[in-house]
DNA sequence: GTCGCAACAAAAATCGATTTTTACTATGAC
DNA sequence: GTCATAGTAAAAATCGATTTTTGTTGCGAC
């Protein structure tokens, strides 16, 4: 038997992406409860893969679910978002020391195609999701070498829950400038195995973006 | 309108639950593929419902789900339960000495009562499961103070990952004396608030449940 | 006016049937 | 015998209708 393709993805996990690319981006507002009618309207699915999306999301924690009424997008408070970070900072810097440790020549290669692409994304302003994603696959190819699929599967939803808040944000004129720069710094350090510089690099690049974050929430709940 | 009550759960609910009771308990072979009729037929559910759960417990972790192609039991490996008591040491230690920073004299009552439950459910051991139980509630007042709910989270879910692993594992004869011992310390330490006591033995705990767990994996895959 | 309750409308949850996809088997070409 | 392919059986995924639960409104008692 041949080797089959990865195949087509079922209607649930599509519409499993494209509800959490919304939740992330912000389209639903925080606290919202959720209309399955409209949305299957909308997104143009059926009743059983909108249903079980809507139960992966609550799981993963872009969602609340309650009891026998429906689906709700969770809150944005300020001490969720500094749990978020605090963790983040955490996490990201235990995974940024293993991954030093661990990464050898064809992850450097990776790395430095990835983080090429971030600045190419950057020069053409104009499509700000294609940035985003080049943005979280460079932090992704960063910490890849770290051994810890539980870390590293932590640090993601993290990194989504902190994207709810960051995306909500208003923008900063100068901060894409300085947060590429902390990219390619992160990218030198990782090279030459500078990791306790490293680690308090990617501590500070966080730490900037949380300070960005906090625009996106009221005072505490 | 009158406060209702919390109200009964969903058939979705109820099936999750009880698939995530059976899955930790270890009622399905690691690697084995569910077949969703005999599920649906065993636990007397409906299909909808069902794959709700599914989905959840595959977003949650106990379950991987390939594309087209149904619902697997996760695989035990030694890798993959040395990265969970790794973390889960780092995770618990953290959270203890935040929980022994905020908690309050309602907290110490409540971790006293619920030690000596676990004491009591130790006598009796006919009845594991209910030891179990108030294992888990142990655990988790003892941390339940700290403010950090995402680190909580995650300690659970790695608690449940490295139970999929302890309960297979032979029993020990002596060793739920030792654990028990370990258990009445801690609460001594946290009602004295000697955190680096208190750090070092949880620690410790850990990684002696680690010992007897590494008994339920081959070697690597 | 407020409370309780019934009736109704809306939404969530569930069911059973149908469609789609995969896994297996057998057949035939080379 | 090996490979490819068609055909069939089994399983997964999806749909549309139905049931159950919640939320709302209106009516009457106090």
């Amino acid at each position: 038997m041949s080797q089959r393709e990865p195949a087509g993805l079922t209607a649930a996990s599509q519409i499993y992406a494209a509800l959490k690319r919304d939740l992330i981006q912000g389209r639903f507002a925080a606290g919202e409860k959720l209309a399955i009618k409209s949305l299957k309207d909308h997104y143009q699915v059926g009743l059983s893969p909108l249903r079980e999306a809507l139960n992966r999301l609550s799981a993963y924690g872009l969602l609340t679910q309650e009891n026998q009424r429906g689906f709700r997008v969770p809150a944005l408070t300020r001490t969720d978002l500094d749990d978020i970070v605090t963790l983040r900072q955490r996490f990201e810097r235990q995974a940024l020391v293993e991954a030093l440790d661990n990464g050898d020549d064809q992850w450097e290669a990776e790395l430095l195609a990835a983080f090429h692409r971030l600045k190419r994304a950057d020069d053409q302003a104009e499509d700000l999701e294609h940035w985003e994603q080049m943005h979280l696959q460079f932090h992704r190819r960063l910490l890849e070498p770290c051994a810890s699929r539980w870390l590293l599967r932590f640090i993601e939803q993290l990194h989504d829950q902190f994207d709810r808040y960051r995306r909500l944000a208003p923008a900063i004129p100068g901060l894409r400038k300085t947060l590429d720069a902390q990219h390619g710094e992160l990218v030198e350090l990782a090279l030459d195995r500078r990791t306790e510089a490293a680690r308090a690099l990617i501590h500070e690049h966080i730490q900037l973006s949380y300070e960005v974050a906090c625009g996106a929430c009221r005072d505490d709940a």
